[in-house]
DNA sequence: AATGAATGAGAATTCATTCAT
DNA sequence: AATGAATGAATTCTCATTCAT
């Protein structure tokens, strides 16, 4: 666990307005690896290259730290999706790749998927923050989807299937992707590759989902 | 100072040896629900119904503990899955779909779907638990899909696909869902109904694995 | 400032009915010399014989161990002077003396005094603390002294006062003795004579509370 | 950086002098309601309208600031009291009930009230400014009314008692008034009136000092 | 085997003090 | 002169672990 020291500087630097942002990296990092009970203050201190006092200057005490991480890390994303989804023309399923795609590059292959496994790990012991998480992550997250599903019924391009279950198929495998990339035990031998992975997932939805060829009973 | 042979204990007595599994089973539910270091030891003891020191009887520290509940819970299903694909007759859609629902039915369901969730939870602090978990059950549940896969494509019942990368995004959503299980905060509104969910997932694998049907050419 | 490491015992000893006692007895020693925020916990459980985790086996915290100490060592000794003054039989300023030995030797000498130095010093800082012992200790020991006055008021053998602020003037100085012999820097030269003093007060107010003498004016 | 000559300052900036008396204010408060170690430097600070680090440009650290705030409350006030004793002719009850009403007028009334209950609370963690205090205030203090109680004896217009005793008789009363001023938690229902406290005090005092009539006896 | 009082190392939190600006 | 961000020693509090009974 290399603790950057990267510290030639001055016993304190003044820079009042990066410490918030640079205290939650650190913090992210430790929470998402550790868990928040296995944290420990002096240590994502130390990983932001500072004393353990300031921290207490930014954020009041270690819950107050551990929402704050969720918090920040949350909501940026979701309004481009919803965007996208209303804007898009063409097939449902080239829709849904995109969307799956940009969703792995945006959040899954980055720092931000370690939230995910936060709240998996953590939602029993914040069960506010879980809630929170909840209802400004999780259900628009689910919506969006939905809509994707619901557009491709609508248009006949996908079989008619039930949203609400569909969507957490969809769902499920992504965000396990995203989990096991913070379980490092996962990396020996054989490690999941995110592209291929995906690229499986897409092709398996955009199979399962499509609408029986009609022309099969044609022809007689 | 009475001294008594243990095997003319009257009945209610006798919990020697039942002791260490009330305590496991107790550690197992708090392990899963907090995480390892946000469990107290007080707790799982109060919950296995014994005082603090009894727990140290039976297992040398917390971390033994951990362990313990991890390697008691783990390995006995996969050898009854691996009898029954080696013996299965049959459409390897029906293989796969009687296997998920088994896995489902007998660790989804259960208690043991906790312990998927504590090491992907727990796998940073506790790297050789997270080694010997991956090789005794990752690896084998791994190979136990990836076999059932391959079988599909070599009886030409699945389209070919990469086998390795198949099978976990075979596994994702079922895992997933066991997660979801232990993540308390999703039970309100519109709560996830597994059997839908596995119906829906074998439906979409069913189609996406299914090899495309030659039917199409033949008309000419 | 010896803290008594009175222990050639082993590690520990157990005696779960005994401890907070000498808890209480520590913690008043060290309160009332130090005051609250700079009394440590290592110290009072360092005068109590044990170590710092079994003072918390005892007492939620620092500001409940305060409490304790208050509510503890103030309750016993008003019920005894409230039966006094009832049965008494004789002139009221004997009655009076006879209260102001008593509270002396009862709690003036002994280490409760402590306790009302205690509560000048914290009130401040514990308004719920300071308000429990107003309602419990110093209304019950005003209304008390105010009775005595309202006796020889009464049988004429007082001067007609307002009984409220003379209950006030007798109860003050007593207190501030009280108060004097928690500031040890009283002690050089001319130590003050509590038996001395109360003597002086008592002929004080035995003379300025009683009747003037009716008979030396009448007689022409 | 605008160079600016602290002579050229406008009235309202000239700041300077005042600062260290503002800060001693504001100290003096805080120290009286809560104690020397749970009055925060910031508050004191903030209290007094400037940032903590202005703090250490007047006092090098809290003691110093502590006993500053001890040594300039205290001395003024004697000086007048000791020149009116040597001037003051007529009746020594008359010269008591002046200085105690002077006492109340000139110090009990007012802040500096506060330095006495806090060398009461703090005496003991400050041995050093206790005597000091004890030296400076206290004695002077007691040799003033024992002054007044030695002439009292000596015109025969006291009865004869110990002058040091009924010193402290006489003192006590009215500290103990000035230190209720200071527990707050004394305002509820029936306040005490310092002015009924006093003529109340006083008049027990005159009555109980008087030499006894010597007209009864004489009847004959 | 079981208990639970006692321990003490370790983590969170506070706040007097410093010092670059 | 004034500021206030940063520091870290000191203190409260927790909890895994021990051990006499």
């Amino acid at each position: 666990m290399p603790i950057a020291d990267a510290r030639t500087k001055p016993r304190w630097e003044r820079r009042k307005d990066a410490r918030p942002q640079e205290l939650l990296a650190a913090a992210l990092d430790l929470f998402v690896e550790r868990g928040f009970a296995a944290t420990r203050l002096d240590e994502v201190a130390a990983l932001a290259g500072v004393s353990k006092g300031t921290l207490y200057l930014y954020f009041e005490n270690k819950e107050e730290l551990f929402k704050a991480v969720v918090r920040e890390n949350m909501v940026p994303q979701l309004a481009d999706a919803e965007e996208l989804i209303a804007r898009f023309e063409g097939h449902t399923s080239e829709l849904l790749r995109t969307c799956i795609k940009n969703w792995w590059a945006r959040i899954g292959a980055t720092k931000l998927s370690g939230i995910s496994k936060l709240m998996i790990a953590e939602s029993g012991n914040f069960p506010d923050v879980a809630r929170f998480y909840h209802e400004e992550v999780v259900s628009r997250g689910e919506a969006l989807i939905r809509r994707i599903v619901e557009r491709g019924i609508a248009l006949d391009e996908f079989r008619p299937v039930d949203p609400v279950t569909a969507t957490r198929v969809i769902i499920a495998p992504v965000l396990m992707l995203m989990m096991w990339r913070h379980s490092l035990h996962y990396c020996h031998l054989d490690p999941i590759e995110p592209d291929a992975f995906l690229d499986c997932l897409i092709d398996l939805l955009t199979r399962g989902f499509e609408t029986p060829a009609p022309s099969t009973s044609l022809p007689e």
